[in-house]
DNA sequence: CATAAATTTGCATAGCTATGCAAGCAATCT
DNA sequence: AGATTGCTTGCATAGCTATGCAAATTTATG
C-alpha cells in the first residue's frame, strides 16, 4: 500500500518537530538565524514526512523565481546551438537557476512567447538565435527583467549582447583566401535578416574590397541542404569561384559535400572552403574544415555572469561584448606558405591546436 | 522617464475597473462565470496597467504548475536528441505546458536533480536518454507526479515508457546483412548499461544465432570518435568483418569515416554499415546511411499524450509502448537482389522513401 | 406583474513560504 | 547580582490568485 502522503507542508513539519512554521522555513534557508539543535529536529521531521520546500510558494514570497527563460532556435538545423544550449543550461544549473526552455523557429515572432516567460516571473531572459522586438525589449525593461542576447547583436540599449566578432571573422577568412592566391570569391549567406550572416558577409566584403575584389553571393538558408544547392549554383557561374566562405559550418559542410559529390571538385585543390563556428563535425576527418572558431565557453561564461549580475543588482547597465574568434586552420582551404594545418590563429597569439575535450 | 510601474496585481486592476478581484481573476480564466461587459472593462483596465496574471501565484492556488520537467542527455553528442528535444518542447508548448529543462550527462545520477524538479511541483516528468533509480520512481509515484521515459525501457512499473522496438530493429539489420551475402559480422555498441544499445545488440545477435553466426563486439562509447576507433580495431582482426551494425547513426558515421579515411576500405563494396535512428545526416550524400528509422514524431505524440493524460486523470496506469522502426535502405550496405536504394521497409508495408520535411 | 430560473458578482478564505519585529533566553560583563 | 549583549524563537502578515458559497442581479416563464 503506497502511503500517499503527498506533499507535506512546512506547517505539518513544524507540528511534528514541535516548533513554529518559521523555524521550518529557517531550517531550509542557508544563513538564517536558527540554532543547530532545532535545525536538526526540523530536518529529521522533514525526512520523516518526505517534506520538500515548495519552490512555487517560495517564489511568490521572495519575488524571485530562480528561473531563467531561455529562447533558442535552430536546434535541429545547426549543431552549434545544441552546444550552446548544453553549456548554458549547465551553467545556470550550477549557479542555482532553473531553466525554462522555449524552442522556436528562426522566423517565429517572439512577441507571443515572451509574455509566457514573463507570466512565470522568470528572473532573467536569454535569447539565442533569436531577436527581440523593441516593444518587447521595453516591456522587459519596464518589468525589470534583464535580457541578454547570445550571438545576436542588440536591437536597442535595453539588452546585453554577447557576440563573436563576426566582422573581423569575415576579414580573417578573406585574408587567408587572398594570401593563398585565390582569384574568385564567394560568400554563402544564411539569411538576409540575421546579424550573424550579415556581419560575416560585411567583414568578408570589406577586406576583399580593399584589394579591389568583390565576392559572389549565394543564399544558403542556414541549412546543409540550402548550402548544397547554393554551391551547385556557384559552380554554374562562368567564372566559378575557387574560394567559398560560408556563414556557418553546417553550410560549409553542405558546400563541401556538393563540391565533392555533385560537382566532382577537389577540396582544397579546386576550391577552398571556410566555415564559421567550429562545430565538432568540423574536425571530423571527412571534412577537416578550416573555420573561424567561436570561443563558446568564454562567451557563455560572460553572458551568464552578466545576466546573473544584472539580476542581483539592478543598478547595472546592459553591456555589449564582442569576443574575437580564432581562425582554425585545417585542410579545406589551401594554405599560404608558412602556415600548416592544425594551427589556431587568434588576434593575440598563434598556437598549435590543442582543444581540451 | 520609464514609468516603472512594475507588475500590477489583480487587485489594482480590480480597483481601476471598479470590480472585485475575483472578477479580474475570472476575466482571465476561460470558461469562468463572468458577463462579457465586465470582462471587457477588466481587460481594458489590465491593458492600461500592463497587467499580466502571475503564473506563480496561480500555480500555488490551483496546485498545477503547468510545467513539465524534461531531463535529457547526449544533446551534443548525438543529433538524434536535439531532434527529440525540439519536438517535445514544441508539443508541450502547443499543449499549454511550459518546459523546465535539465541537461545531464549520460552517467549523471538523477537522484540529485529530480528533487529540483519536484521542488517546483512540475505536473509531470519526461526523461530521455536517462534512467530513473527505483527510489526516485517511488518518490514520484508517492507525490503523484507521472513519469514517462522516452527511448529507455522501464525500470519498474511506476513509469510509462516509449521506445522503438530495438530488438526487432537489430533483427532487421542482421537479416539484411545475411540476405546480401555477408560473412563476418560486427556490432559497435554504445555502452554496456544502456537499454537501447543492449536491446539492439540482442536482436542482432539472436537473429544471427538462428543461422549459427556470431558477431564481433566492439565498444563505440556512443560517440563518433569512439566508433571511429572501434572500426579501426575491428579492421585489425584476422577475419575482419564485412558487415558492421552500429547502435546508432552517429557511431555508424564514425565507422564509415574510419573505414574510408583511415582504412582505405570502400563502403559498401568492402564493408557494409548499418546504423540506427535515421538522423538527418544519415541522408547526406557523403554518408547515404542505411539505417533503422525511429518514427520519432509518432513516438513523441504517444509519449506526450500519455503524459498529459496521466496528469489530467490520475486514475490511469502507466503504459509501456513499443513502436516498430523502419529499415531505410540507402547505400552504405550492399543490397540483396530485388531491393534497391531509397526504399523504406517496415513491418507492415514497404514504400519508396518520401519523407515529409 | 409575480415568480422561478439562470447568470453574475463579491466576500472570504485557502494555498505555502519568507521575514520584520518583539519577546524570550542564555551567555557575558562589571 | 544586575545589566548588557547577542542569539533564537514565534507571531503575524505579505505575496497573488482561484474558488465555494451566498447574495444580487438579470432573464425567462406563466
Amino acid at each position: 500500500m503506497a502511503e500517499r502522503k503527498v506533499n507535506a507542508t512546512s506547517t505539518q513539519v513544524a507540528k511534528l518537530a514541535g516548533v513554529s512554521q518559521s523555524a521550518v522555513s529557517r531550517a531550509f534557508t542557508p544563513g538564517a538565524s536558527i540554532a543547530e539543535s532545532t535545525r536538526r529536529k526540523v530536518l529529521q521531521a522533514a525526512r520523516k514526512l518526505g517534506y520538500q520546500p515548495n519552490a512555487i510558494a517560495r517564489s511568490l514570497s521572495t519575488k524571485r523565481s530562480k528561473m531563467i527563460g531561455i529562447v533558442i532556435a535552430n536546434v535541429t538545423t545547426n549543431p552549434f546551438y545544441p552546444e550552446v544550449l548544453d553549456a548554458l543550461s549547465r551553467q545556470f544549473q550550477q549557479r542555482g537557476q532553473r531553466v525554462m526552455l522555449f524552442v522556436v523557429t528562426r522566423d517565429q515572432n517572439l512577441d507571443d512567447i515572451l509574455p509566457q516567460l514573463l507570466e512565470y516571473r522568470v528572473d532573467g531572459i536569454l535569447l539565442t538565435a533569436a531577436t527581440l522586438s523593441s516593444a518587447m525589449a521595453h516591456e522587459c525593461a519596464r518589468l525589470g527583467v534583464p535580457v541578454t542576447l547570445f550571438n545576436r547583436s542588440v536591437p536597442d540599449a535595453h539588452a546585453s549582447s554577447f557576440c563573436c566578432d563576426n566582422i573581423e571573422g569575415g576579414r580573417m577568412a578573406a585574408r587567408l583566401f587572398m594570401k593563398s592566391g585565390h582569384h574568385q570569391f564567394a560568400f554563402v549567406a544564411g539569411s538576409h535578416d540575421t546579424s550573424t550572416s550579415l556581419e560575416r558577409e560585411r567583414g568578408f566584403r570589406e577586406e576583399l574590397k580593399q584589394h579591389g575584389l568583390e565576392p559572389f553571393i549565394e543564399m544558403g538558408k542556414f541549412s546543409y541542404q540550402g548550402a548544397f544547392e547554393a554551391a551547385r549554383r556557384l559552380m554554374q557561374l562562368p567564372k566559378s569561384p575557387d574560394a567559398v566562405f560560408c556563414a556557418n559550418d553546417i553550410m560549409a559542410i553542405g558546400v563541401l559535400d556538393a563540391l565533392r559529390h555533385a560537382e566532382q571538385k577537389k577540396v582544397p585543390e579546386d576550391v577552398s572552403v571556410i566555415g564559421f563556428d567550429d562545430i565538432p563535425m568540423a574536425a571530423w576527418p571527412s571534412y577537416n574544415l578550416t573555420t573561424i572558431r567561436q570561443p563558446i565557453e568564454r562567451m557563455i561564461d560572460s553572458a551568464v555572469n552578466d545576466l546573473l549580475d544584472r539580476i542581483n543588482q539592478d543598478t547595472m547597465y546592459p553591456k555589449q561584448e564582442l569576443v574575437p574568434g580564432d581562425l582554425v586552420v585545417r585542410s579545406s582551404a589551401k594554405l599560404p606558405s608558412g602556415l600548416s594545418s592544425g594551427w589556431v590563429i587568434s588576434t593575440s597569439e598563434n598556437r598549435p591546436e590543442n582543444r581540451n575535450v
